[in-house]
RNA sequence: GGAGAGAUGGCAGAGUGGUCGAACGCGGCGGUCUUGAAAACCGUUAACUGUAACAGGUUCGGGGGUUCGAAUCCCUCUCUCUCCGCCA
């Protein structure tokens, strides 16, 4: 949610933001203007009106106190016309505020100024890439027969117990599961990261907080018995643990890392990009996430994708960053950095982490805020990262290290998997 | 699941219809004293909204109601604690 103060000094600046994330819906602005004007005409007009009925109610009291019943009456009776009128601004003020909020959570966030122009995937900015892509004999396999090869995951085995999309992992599939999940947290926290374990469900004030509602609704499982939604990832408790906080300034930047399983509904996928781990209802991620200070959050974000960058490389596999165009960042960011590996048996880029910035979209929603020297408050920002999704770095390591004697792990995984090799 | 108690400022904790946005204490901040510190003493210290700055408005778990006036009375929801039951 934008700050309605952006809206008041600069409607140029907004305008040309959502025109590079090519938001249609311009007209809003205007509206969420208007909208604006008649809220805060409408708010004078209670308070004044408020103030008068307070001072009144004040000298009853003292009339009261004193004995003088005919003079409390009369105030009385000027009182009981005022709170007419009031009711009925109560009202329109209530509406104006509604109409506002509305509007305004229709907005998405705006770009930063280094966001490139653009709309579809393909205009996405290589910032740099690393990594050798490996040559296979004309012998490899995809990934998902290499997991039935090793018995590391069985899909049909998910489809039976859940239904299509929730993989099975076991042996040594799972072990790498674990192995990876619990490397990825001991590197995060190395850098800082205070390790976390939150609650894999989440009441709809939280899911609201992070931006998955109301606009990816359909996106998210919900459990409507006890109206709580299952986590497409752990930004959303992790972040809303923020949430009608004020932090101190000296306890920033505040630094989260946890596990879990994520899951989505994938409402609308399918076809060939779906196959095997390339996208399921369930999977294990690692994330990071920060609460900054606003004058140093895009040093952070560079900071995170460094550090992830440095953990794929960790991992030996070819890499490259994206920096998302405007047209292809999400709705929440101002800036969003975009990992991808080589998979080289299906012989594509997939994606395996998302580094953005959301500056006080999120934050401003959530009420987080810190406090200065001088005791006032600020919006915070909020940043989060991948750190990282374990389903495709999992089918890059299956494929790009595949050897006729079985699967080559990397260095860093070995004292975590117990052995060098999946074989 | 059953029975009971409770939710007030950073913490602790008074306050049962009228200058209560809220006592006292602790903590924090500023000062006096001191070479410095401690102690003692004095002062100050909630959030949001709003204003150029004042003013004003809202907030005592959330929502609604009664009243000229609600932290205080009524309804409702949520949460916490204690006891019982069940249980990894």
């Amino acid at each position: 949610m934008l700050p309605i103060q952006l809206f008041r000094q600069d409607r140029e600046l907004i305008l040309q933001g959502l025109a590079k994330k090519h938001f249609r819906e311009t007209e809003l602005v205007d509206v969420i203007i208007e909208t604006d004007e008649k809220r805060r005409r409408l708010q004078l007009e209670h308070d004044n009106l408020a103030a008068s009925v307070n001072a009144a109610s004040k000298q009853i009291g003292m009339h009261m106190a004193k004995g003088e019943k005919d003079k409390a009456e009369e105030l009385k009776a000027q009182v009981a016309q005022h709170k007419e009128t009031i009711k009925d601004l109560v009202q329109q003020l209530s509406d104006a505020e509604q109409q506002l909020h509305d509007t305004l959570v229709k907005l998405p966030n705006l770009p930063h100024s280094s966001v490139p122009e653009g709309k579809t995937p393909e205009e996405n900015v290589i910032v740099r890439s690393g990594g050798e892509i490996p040559t296979l004999t004309e012998q490899k396999l995809p990934h998902w027969d290499l997991m039935t090869q090793y018995r590391l995951m069985d899909l049909s085995l998910g489809n039976k117990i859940a239904g299509s999309g929730f993989p099975v992992f076991m042996g040594q599939g799972a072990r790498l599961q674990r192995a990876l999940i619990q490397y990825f947290l001991d590197f995060n926290t190395a850098a800082g990261y205070v390790e976390h374990c939150p609650p894999f469900m989440v009441n709809e004030e939280t899911a609201y907080g992070t931006g998955q509602l109301p606009d990816k609704e359909g996106q998210m499982y919900h459990v409507t018995a006890d109206g709580l939604y299952l986590i497409p990832t752990s930004e959303v408790p992790l972040t809303n643990i923020y949430r009608d906080v004020i932090v101190p300034e000296q306890e920033m930047p505040v630094k989260m890392t946890a596990y879990s399983p994520c899951f989505r509904r994938e409402a609308g996928s399918y076809g060939k990009d779906v196959r095997g781990l390339n996208r399921v209802h369930q999977f294990d991620k690692v994330e990071i996430v920060q609460v900054t200070d606003p004058a140093g959050s895009y040093d952070t974000l560079e900071q995170m994708v460094s550090h992830v960058e440095k953990l794929v490389q960790s991992l030996g596999l070819p890499y490259r960053i994206l920096r998302l165009c405007g047209g292809d960042m999400s709705f929440t960011s101002a800036l969003t950095y975009d990992f991808e590996v080589f998979s080289a048996a299906q012989e594509r880029w997939l994606e395996v982490s998302s580094v953005s910035n959301f500056e006080t979209f999120q934050a401003n929603r959530m009420k987080i805020r810190l406090r200065d020297a001088q005791g006032k408050t600020q919006i915070a920002h909020t940043l989060n990262g991948s750190s990282l999704a374990l389903p495709r770095i999992v089918a890059c390591l299956l494929e790009n290290n595949q050897t006729p004697d079985g699967i080559k792990l990397p260095q860093v995984l070995h004292s975590y998997f117990g052995k060098d090799m999946i074989s």
